[in-house]
DNA sequence: ATTTTAGATCGTAAATTTACGATAAAGAGG
DNA sequence: CCTCTTTATCGTAAATTTACGATCTAAAAT
């Protein structure tokens, strides 16, 4: 076996993010919280074409993985984008391949 | 209709790294390639567990959202990272979510 | 206490992804 | 030409993901 790369916890964070943003709903409620700084449940599934529970779904994947926040408000939950986790991950990706394909007038 | 969030291509493209760079294998294919710089397509599939006929699907996969490209040399192929297409994802996650979630002591 | 509102969770069907073996293609060497 | 090596593609089974309606939970309002 030539098996020398070991799979550290940082790899399946940074992978459990990835899959997490892989999804072009997921995509789009990451863009939308980013541009509305935060929103409730139903605000998000109004702007979807799919049902509540699967909405539900989607944000629990996102939750899970570090991306976003949820507050319960009342009946309701107000979600906002996990400062910490999109930091963590900007950084991650920042520093990823440091060698190659550096971005130019950086460093 | 809320549905104010026109999809660009620039997010079509995104979306497709980041669900490309969302499976664990691909993930871990680009870290090789980023630690080795190239590699033959035997190598990449000693490194892993899997059949000849997977890893070549997942390169095709990464080959087709812009993050490797392959040469042909002789009867083998030949893998690199897609400079270009790291570059412009390293980009478009680091100019992501400019307001909030900024990284310190960088701007 | 009951109803209403907002979300989460459950169970399941449909779609997609993943992985495999078999096969095809293409260059290198005899 | 034939064979070997290396990789890509095809067809398909298994696993996973996605999406839905139904149900459950919790807070608010009546």
């Amino acid at each position: 076996m030539l098996q020398e790369n070991k799979i550290t916890s940082t790899d399946i964070r940074l992978a459990k993010m990835l899959k997490a943003l892989g999804n072009p709903i997921r995509f789009e409620i990451m863009e939308m919280l980013a541009a509305r700084q935060t929103c409730l449940t139903y605000e998000i599934v109004q702007s979807t074409p799919l049902a509540q529970s699967t909405v539900s779904q989607h944000l629990k994947v996102l939750r899970e993985a570090g991306l976003v926040r949820g507050e319960v408000d009342g009946p309701a939950t107000c979600y906002c984008l996990d400062p910490d986790g999109v930091r963590w991950l900007k950084e991650q990706i920042e520093g990823w391949l440091p060698d190659c394909c550096s971005l130019p007038t950086k460093g």
